[in-house]
DNA sequence: CGCAGAATTGATACATCTCAAGCTGGGTGG
DNA sequence: CCACCCAGCTTGAGATGTATCAATTCTGCG
């Protein structure tokens, strides 16, 4: 079943993920090739963008919404390896197809670039393949950061901490000032929680629940969560207060 | 405690690992550049090459033998987030220190570059930044087999997961034609093994008896493993039994 | 209103952890 | 050359955290 994308379109200078995307690094001459390469498709929530083994024809940024790369086992068993925010990267340049799922979680717009001519610009303009190196080798850190998270916490370990990594990355889009508290919208079911934390979806619900009865966090819907005090909950996650940012 | 190591030098162009680390794609000009800016370590097993959060000054490529990178909780709770074999790259350029530590498994060697040259290199010699890419892409890929792995895998597919991988990337090295068998040295202990899984020794040891019981595994010694038929490892392990290959 | 997907809650099962005791093999010093 | 030592490993018994199975209860929406 192939997704059936509308095609929308817009202008790069004012895209809302111009200075975090792929293209982030490009000067007018490198947007306006890229211009030409790029076309925009939707997809509604719950929508399959790529199936595991399936080729794609294209790579491209996540301009909105909220999508997950995930792997499934022949008995069903899933994993989620990757949660795509706005800016994010999809597909690998010089891959014929995507070993993952990629599923639209929330509605979303991609903006998406030819495979051939994309790959070619690799070659020809250094700042596309440097802010893609950037951009990999920060997922390959939150992609360790993640092992940790499912190697090593406790079920109410994981749950704080996805919930501090949405919150930060959240609040990091919204380029809101760092404050002592955070509120945000949970774009994931209890399910794709659970798959992203390799737990099980009733305790997911077991722990979100207590996190809430004991003040850590405030539902307000089942989906909305306010932290009144992100230092207590990165204590719950079991992190090092400081984040342990180094550039 | 700053590692004692010692120096040593070698040609470039017989390199055994020429044609698989960062420089594969190098030309003879490149490589006179390298070789410019380029260093031998040795470090005995047990050593740590790198604290977390220390400053690095050097990037570089493992000549021989295995490390690990590895973080750890503040209650000692460590988790293993990569397994750094023989051509595998060191170090982020443009930053500034390690968020891991890096421990040498066995006795090691390490190619390193002095960090400034190097970023320089990466601005003007296209061939080093896109191996790096490659690299990193790849190393994305196994992280996320890995969080597969943590995730969703019981502690015999775990152990079964684990022999699958060290197996495979032993037999690419000394490039044998891939047969049924296989045999090879486990280069981590039961501590080491349980760091990488997400367990703990004693169930790292119980599985790996488990699976010498049945004749899935056959050992010689504590350390040598024989693989009498890879298929069956590989059920064992719950993957797919094509190996999901899809360059 | 009433349905369907999402979430919560409860009771029980089971895989893995924890704590504890012993084993093994290779190296060392007497 | 042997006895000892010790890190690495194995095995056992019991504790515990999470999964599993099974009812309800929400919540948004046609």
């Amino acid at each position: 079943m192939q997704p059936s994308g509308e095609t929308i379109t817009q202008d790069c200078f004012d895209c809302p993920i111009r200075h975090r995307a792929v293209c982030a690094r490009c000067e007018t001459e490198e947007l306006n090739l890229l211009e030409e390469i790029k076309y925009y498709r939707s997809f509604e929530a719950g929508q399959t963008v790529v199936w595991s083994g399936d080729k794609m024809d294209f790579v491209g940024s996540l301009v909105s919404g909220v999508a997950t790369l995930s792997q499934t086992m022949e008995d069903g068993r899933t994993q989620m390896v990757g949660l795509l925010l706005p800016s994010d990267f999809v597909g690998r340049p010089g891959r014929i197809g995507s070993p993952y799922d990629v599923i639209a979680t929330t509605d979303i717009v991609m903006c998406c670039f030819r495979k051939k001519p994309f790959e070619a610009m690799m070659q020809t303009t250094p700042h596309v393949a440097q802010r893609l190196l950037e951009m990999t080798l920060d997922e390959l850190d939150a992609a360790r950061e993640w092992m940790l998270v499912l190697g090593r916490k406790t079920a109410r370990e994981k749950i704080a901490s996805l919930l501090c990594i949405i919150g930060r990355r959240d609040s990091a889009l919204r380029m809101n000032a760092r404050s002592r508290s955070l509120a945000f919208d949970l774009p994931l079911t209890r399910e794709a929680m659970a798959d992203y934390l390799g737990l099980t979806l009733e305790t997911v619900s077991r722990q979100v629940s207590a996190l809430k009865r004991e003040g850590v966090i405030v539902l307000q819907g089942k989906r909305h969560i306010l932290v009144p005090d992100l230092d207590r909950l990165m204590e719950e996650a079991g992190d090092d207060s400081d984040g342990g940012l180094l550039v």
